[in-house]
DNA sequence: GCCAACGTTGGC
DNA sequence: GCCAACGTTGGC
């Protein structure tokens, strides 16, 4: 199945390694209304495309699976969380989170990887890839979106560009 | 409703 | 560490 989405991670904080030891994990903490909004249109059984941000090698590094759809997010009610919002109530709440399933590591199509945390492609591979990923929102100017959405057309280029485990 | 100031993201 | 881009806040 396609990947319909691709979500950033920074590795220093959770990375495809901890995804794929852990299996699964509740995706919180997004902050952006733009983002929010994304997440409430995932639906089990949707994938993602797993990416590496803010880190020395950024860049796409496996799939999730979305497990369990959008509803409020606990940390926004959690007074001890980085990520408490005094604006939030249970009332009304700001934020949701979704839960995700560890679907597999990709790797580069020819070749191993030098390291383990090394992207199957990087930003700079993708930003080389010209019309083929025209369009696709990770690589608008700007662009800091941590959920973005994946045409069709673009999940298929990046599938064909990697291997799975 | 405007917009300046500020905070955050994230590549480099 | 720098800085461009963007979102949010809050005074007016």
């Amino acid at each position: 199945m396609l990947p319909k989405w691709l979500m950033k991670s920074e590795p220093d904080e959770f990375s495809i390694l901890d995804f794929a030891a852990r299996g699964g994990e509740e995706w919180g903490g997004v902050r952006n209304y733009q983002a929010r909004n994304f997440l409430r249109e995932m639906r089990v059984g949707e994938r993602f495309f797993f990416y590496h941000s803010s880190c020395a090698e950024p860049g796409v590094v496996g799939i999730g699976e979305i497990a369990r759809a959008a509803a409020p997010d606990p940390s926004q009610f959690d007074l001890s969380s980085d990520y408490f919002d005094p604006k939030s109530t249970t009332d009304q709440p700001r934020w949701d989170s979704v839960w995700v399933r560890f679907v597999t590591r990709l790797y580069p199509r020819a070749g191993e990887l030098a390291d383990p945390l090394q992207p199957a492609l990087t930003l700079a591979q993708l930003r080389a890839a010209g019309p083929a990923l025209q369009g696709l929102r990770l690589l608008d100017r700007g662009s800091r979106l941590s959920v973005i959405p994946v045409a069709p057309e673009h999940a298929r280029w990046l599938l064909e560009q990697t291997r799975a485990a």
